[in-house]
DNA sequence: ACGCCGCGTTGCACTCAGTGCAAAATTTGC
DNA sequence: GCAAATTTTGCACTGAGTGCAACGCGGCGT
């Protein structure tokens, strides 16, 4: 039971990103017009029906499940020694957002043509989940210096600009040719957010 | 023709927001699942057909017309003193931008019930023109500070974390009883940013 | 071997958003 | 009051998304 459940599990995960490589194939190919729900699922080889059954919307599937959650990124944040500035504490949780982004090899350069092309899509993912990760960021961010969030407008504005300047390096890196990293990008956004803008 | 021509604009406009309010006040006493583009045209006395002659899209008739626009915006920043600190100016378009979130005086207390109870609704307004705005003014802060977007990350940093910080004053201030105003919350957060997190 | 069970897949019918087109209604200029 | 321009509307259609019930299939006990 445990281990036929977890073999569906992944079974199911698999499924799920065979789908989704068979929709940005399908956009690259024929466009984003063209990406119905129906061509996707004979592209797939399933019925319209279950398409639904793997993603709640047409867009999710064209989109990288991140590998992290509200609840892992503030476990990174907190596990941070405690005497650590708040500030070098989200470079660690930045990165690990980058990473997130960075796609397995074989599939780099689908995606980045996928991105390079429809840059909204790198956009639109975000918002998901945000919302939980922003309140429990804050609050962990308020935990470490004692103050009420509130009032204070600290732990608010490091998580809301730490998150920006993320996801500008993020699509930066990606849409455009060059030869630094997202994860460059966001140590030199860091700097010039942690020394003042 | 040209005093006709302004009329119906006025006209136009006028129906617009008339239909928004019409909107909100659904949204307020049937919940957003009631909020059918049917029900509304029906409340306001309109064909479905003729809603979409006014918005493109069921959401927009829930979302504030932004008084602003890329070019406004921009021309804003471009016309303080070249000598003025960059960020300095940044505040200037700050302050414009969440002016645009007050609602007239009698329809304040609408706008405020509805962002209390569908908060996600002030977070879906940003992202319309967003990109625009935030080339265009990417552009000028170069400009200024004559640098290459491009090479340099300044202007971006600054531009999109200001952007992030504008955006969470506005929903604090709305969405929380605080006698903090948003004006208040854009200078607390821009101090911060300025001196360095 | 038989039948039962659990689960994923599918078909079907339905609601609703959104669009193009052409006819009808209304407003405007003269 | 008439003709042109503009706005409103009906109609038909595509496509997303959902609920429900049926179907197929592998495992499991007897």
């Amino acid at each position: 039971m445990s281990a036929s459940d977890q073999r569906r599990e992944r079974q199911k995960a698999a499924k799920r990103h065979a789908i989704t490589l068979t929709a940005v194939r399908l956009v690259l190919d024929k466009g984003l017009d063209a990406m119905t729900v129906e061509a996707i699922s004979e592209a797939a080889d399933i019925s319209p029906r279950t398409f639904f059954n793997y993603f709640s919307s047409k867009d999710e599937a064209l989109q990288m499940r991140p590998s992290w959650s509200a609840v892992s990124l503030t476990a990174l944040f907190q596990d941070r020694p405690a005497d650590e500035p708040v500030f070098r504490s989200m470079r660690v949780v930045a990165q690990e957002i980058a990473d997130s982004f960075v796609p397995a090899r074989e599939e780099s350069e689908l995606w980045r043509e996928l991105w390079r092309r429809h840059p909204e899509l790198l956009a639109k993912r975000s918002s998901e989940g945000e919302e939980e990760i922003f309140r429990s960021l804050i609050l962990a961010v308020a935990e470490r210096t004692g103050t009420d969030p509130m009032k204070d407008s600290y732990p608010s504005v490091v998580v809301t600009s730490a998150f920006s300047v993320i996801q500008w390096a993020v699509r930066f890196s990606w849409i455009n040719e060059d030869d630094r990293t997202s994860a460059n990008l966001i140590d030199e956004a860091f700097d010039l957010l942690e020394r003042g803008l």
